[in-house]
DNA sequence: AATTAAAAGCGAAACGTTTCAATTAAGCGA
DNA sequence: TCGCTTAATTGAAACGTTTCGCTTTTAATT
């Protein structure tokens, strides 16, 4: 693998004005600049990055941990965060898993994004003092360096319910998910003061975690227990349609016989029928926000970014 | 931050030591090592990535550079290449775009896997000569040294297009994805030789861009020419999901009145109504063998694998 | 032709590790 | 106690860049 040195001596110069030419210092002519790429490129001359990181003490590189490339979650997400990084030449690598473990350990990025539910609150803590800065995007975490950038999820739920109210539905349960998580506490919590704020009461509570499994098998022991509510409000769209999966299978009409939300606005949800009313996160501006707010942790300047709010997405289910 | 020196000074001896004693060297008794570590970890020393790649001039890393994380297409086979490569202690990351551009550029993984239609052969053939290995999903490059595993297409719509056959249907349309596409070229090619095999003729071609509104596009036109085939076979789900969305709303039923086929067996497939009978390739093994494949690349041992084949999922649509 | 300023180029140190080869310390049998 | 083997530790070079500060060359001005 060529390496400076062996463009220096074919071009005939020092290092350090291949250095300077590779990298378009103004000290070094055009032409003699002409040249030394020229050379570079016909030698298959790549830098190395990791000399180069040495020297710099930085990398240009963002790095995004995320739980799995799976959820229907994400990809909007990363797609803002590429575009606002990208626009301002950082490198954006994405990890999960215990591939982010290795990442975090050594310092191969200037910055990291996480939302990773498989990290704990104390790794996170700890790292959170080493490595900076970090932005975490499915928690909160008080007294640390930690800067969290969650969606109101408080906020979205709120409205939801308030519209579920308002058409007419009394007797209403909350499906929740993974218990501890930020997204289900807020969700569940804009949910409950609704009703408080309304004199209602909560109808039941079920507990899946997030999954379209959960969701179906909630669905079964509820129609063996004989219980149902009016309208079940879900903390996000995939246990939601397992749900109403269940429900549809054993004869349920809905909305016509019982009501369902969801939460996230995935695209299953308006393919599903009943087309599934949700909440809608643009995670694209969400994203460009994060990005923003790494960029300006990264260059120490001090911005300030609004929490992305979601938008009701009604539909048919309800 | 803390680098090893810091740790060297508090423990009293080397940096060599140390360095010893993180990577459990054999030559540094247990107690030692033990006390370093812990003073390593106290004061957060993290070490340098950068260093560590310069002087080892390796990464344990592998970059996958795909063309976006939208597509429902992407995330099994991450899944598979990760469980692969963190199962033999490599690092995985991903990246898209102008990103990847950058990656590439700099030397930051010790091996890179390509399924990215945005890079063009140009360019693909360009880093081949420098950077190895490379492993290429999308396509076939000959006269390279890119080991290309593609998965077995012609195979996969040659058996698909043979049910189609069975099933009675005769005049059987072709929709096409971007043209010059691997994945389009050899899934056409098994449809037409299914079709010649029969002595049957292609009874017309439309070509799309695999994306869903392509297909509405398409089926828009189709209306209008009253030119009506009896089966669409389609390049993939994407497009095949637009094409039966409007047929649907023109009043066809399906597969009544017309059939349609995808490939690719996206999630969505068996969501739609009717469900889409399309190809399933089992994109997680096809990620693990090609992680397999690129370890034996980087570790220079030669190992044989096997095409990865496609499972037929006859559903309803046709 | 002499002086000076500007332009172009260079040498060497530094970044933080790993690892070879060498040194020092310890253990042990006689 | 002496030598000898083995265990523990260390010094220093090397990896491939960037960049500071200096030297040499060129051009401009008198």
């Amino acid at each position: 693998m060529a390496n400076i040195k062996d463009v220096a001596k074919i071009a005939g110069c020092s290092i350090s004005t291949v250095s300077y030419a590779l990298n378009d210092d103004k000290r070094i002519p055009e032409v003699t600049a002409l040249r030394i790429k020229k050379i570079a490129n016909d030698i298959g001359y790549l830098p190395s990055a990791a000399a180069r990181n040495l020297k710099k003490k930085n990398t240009r590189t963002v790095l995004v941990a995320i739980s799995d490339f799976g959820g229907p979650v994400y990809h909007e997400l990363l797609d803002g965060i590429h575009y606002e990084l990208t626009k301002h030449s950082y490198t954006m690598i994405v990890s999960t898993g215990s591939s982010t473990d290795n990442l975090l350990k050594e310092r191969m990025a200037d910055g990291t994004i996480i939302s990773d539910i498989n990290i704990s609150n104390q790794t996170l803590k700890q790292i959170s003092k080493i490595l900076k800065p970090i932005i975490i995007l499915d928690r909160k975490l008080d007294n640390t360096d930690l800067v969290d950038m969650t969606i109101d999820n408080y906020d979205a739920m709120y409205r939801l319910t308030e519209d579920v109210i308002i058409k007419g539905y009394r007797k209403i349960a909350f499906c929740h998910g993974v218990k501890k998580t930020h997204d289900n506490e807020y969700r569940f919590k804009g949910f409950k003061d609704a009703l408080e704020n309304r004199n209602l009461e909560i109808f039941a509570e079920y507990v899946g975690n997030f999954t379209k499994i959960s969701g179906t098998i909630i669905a079964e022991e509820l129609i063996k227990s004989n219980q149902l509510p009016e309208m079940i409000v879900c903390a996000n769209d995939e246990m939601a349609i397992g749900i109403m999966e269940v429900l549809q299978t054993e004869g349920y009409e809905i909305p016509k016989n019982i009501g369902v939300s969801g939460f996230d606005d995935i695209e299953l949800a308006s393919y599903f029928s009943p087309k599934l009313s949700s909440v809608r996160i643009n995670r694209f501006e969400w994203g460009r926000k994060v990005a923003k707010t790494m960029l300006s942790l990264l260059t120490k300047e001090k911005i300030v970014v609004k929490k992305e709010h979601g938008e009701l997405k009604i539909r048919d289910s309800y």
